[in-house]
DNA sequence: AATGAATGAGCTTTCATTCAT
DNA sequence: TATGAATGAAAGCTCATTCAT
């Protein structure tokens, strides 16, 4: 029983493989680019205080050119989340067909969830949870049907581990309060200070176990 | 050893308190009832979705006088919050005063925040959260101030459970793994489910604590 | 022959009686002193920049009693006009009755205008000149009414001193060369200079009379 | 000697180089026709009661359209005033190198600033003078820099003027006086009218030119 | 007379979006 | 694809004036 982490070569690979099959967009395009820029945009200053032409600027390209790619500003946001959401789906997806057991499945939901939001996706991350309200209705729910997917991820090992009484609380409010932990991770956590990813990874987990034999104690 | 929650008359007293002492704007006043409006639209719909004249229309004057009583929009943003944090300090330092031993002081820490989130001030504490970034950098220092009053509460109480060895998580940390789950709650809990506030406190009082007997499956 | 200037006496003198006569209002009084603040104001910002909240501070009274004293802004404007002309016709007149010859009548309506520009009524005058448009057509149609009589004071004897050859450019075209150049002063002289007011008014008297062996007289 | 104006033809020329030249927008340009109708609208109106709708309704443009041309309306006011002291300069300069003894050149300077502020550009000297004050300190400080180079074209032609004994006032105060004659024009002078411009030119520079019978020297 | 909250029209400026080139 | 001038609705804010107290 040892968890396995995803190594930076698979997460590459599988991002070629959503690219070649049309799910998300080459991050080195045009495309790919202008919707990194626009996740570190409003992430920064927010969603309606970025201006398309900060936001054409940072592409290298004038103002009116953005809407040969993107339709309107709301467009380049839902891609954003829509991306986002897609691109860690798969990669939680993955991780989890390399690990077996449930504890090391919750390990590695934990750990696919944190990297997302402190390595490689943080900025759009933050921009689904902080930009949300600026998304109109219709796009919600587009972007919604996505997350049910990424939920349905974690709720099933979640019950998986209830039934099994890894852990004790039920699912759905066990859910929430993880997701509270791990995403307000974004405000505070940093990638050159003490604490290593693995350690925070294995201390949430600890938070989320059976509360027999944490020994939580030894990692501080 | 038994965890005092403050009544609803206590913390009415302090208020008038408060606003006796010119601390806080009276909640009946016009100005209070432009702050409250303020909260829940910038919570609705985000600080600079909100128009001045949505804002005016819910208080029930035009727009123009609003600025009879704050003189830009972001002075009204920085009341909102400057207003909360001092209300809820004060709110967690009569409760704190209450409790006398370090695990009901820490009870009554969580249970302060959770009722600032879910019931009193929902709306203030989300705007504080999630338009932090609406406050130009001037008055973010000025609320940042305040905020230290507030955080310094959390972590002598941590400080002394962690000497105490009631807690094993180095403080700060705790506080950060704390803070993210309890504010989250705001996301999901429903004052009219079967969840008590209560339990939801004790819930998350027991993540905190060392975990040799917690017993949460008599909860659930 | 010689050129006698009005003393201050005699300048306070009179205005005690106009403001006993009704024609101007007691300098000392709120009205007088709201007219003060208010030709000092539109002069140095302008009567558009200055706000009636302004004006009102500067007096000592808050922006909605002024309007006590006078109906509007505008009227303001007009009253700050209208007693300056009142004023210095008078002035003048005194002046001109106590001169007999023409040259000195000339020297008398040089000085006066240049103690009306550069002492007494020197923030009146440019408000008088710059704040012109300002003016709304009917009340620039009252006060032009009130400037006539002025005016006639000067062309007067400007028609006396053509007849009698002192000076030797047609009236009406003198009036406006020594306009420009007296008024001008507002800009550059300094009370507290090394020129005094009575050379510069004889250097400005000198310029206006006959010159024997400048050929003028061939152009008109 | 014989004094000799600028040509029409030589005015055009020389606008046409300094457009080349960067220092000045093509005044058929639409920056050009804009800075023209403010400066039409700044003189009649004043700068404060003239709104930028107007200004765009009078160039044939939308409101939010003058903001592509020029970042603010306090621009618009500064380029009106730059250019015009720009353009002046240099046809004054030019006007100067066609002139050849002081006395020839003293009247070039006054036909040129009578010919600027009757028929080229009086609009903008009227700007100039009396919208100062809506002119922002940075921007009059940048305008004053180029005020100096104009000024001290006078200045060196009436010190040559008053050692050579052309002229017998201290060079500084005669520019103030002229300045003011000349200025005031703007307010009277009629070009259809009987006084022709030339005439008005030869009346003023027969003003500033020494008068042997004045005695003007014993008072300075 | 004085107050000061409220008015509401009007201001400058912003900015996503369009479109002829 | 890319440009950038033009659009025009909408924003935050100003301010002379009113009026109940």
């Amino acid at each position: 029983m040892s968890f396995t982490a995803l190594s930076a070569k698979q997460s590459l690979a599988l991002i070629q493989q959503l690219v070649s099959e049309g799910f998300i967009v080459d991050p080195a395009s045009a495309k790919g680019r202008l919707l990194k820029a626009a996740a570190t945009l409003f992430r920064d200053k927010g969603f309606e205080r970025t201006t398309v032409r900060e936001l054409a600027k940072e592409v290298g390209i004038l103002s009116g050119s953005l809407f040969h790619h993107y339709a309107s500003k709301q467009e380049i946001l839902r891609n954003v989340m829509e991306q986002t959401v897609l691109l860690n789906t798969a990669l939680m997806e993955l991780s989890l067909s390399q690990n077996h057991s449930i504890e090391d499945k919750l390990h590695a939901l934990i750990m696919c969830e944190l990297q997302a939001i402190l390595i490689d996706t943080g900025a759009e991350m933050a921009v689904l949870v902080y930009e949300w309200r600026s998304l109109n209705p219709e796009n919600q729910a587009k972007v919604l049907t996505l997350r049910d997917n990424y939920e349905r991820l974690w709720l099933d090992i979640l019950d998986s581990a209830y039934q099994e009484e890894i852990v004790t609380i039920t699912p759905s409010i066990l859910r929430r309060l993880l997701t509270g932990a791990i995403s307000w991770s974004i405000n505070w956590y940093n990638l050159q200070g003490e604490l290593s990813l693995d350690e925070l990874a294995q201390m949430t987990l600890s938070l989320a176990l059976n509360n027999k034999n944490k020994g939580l104690s030894t990692w501080l």
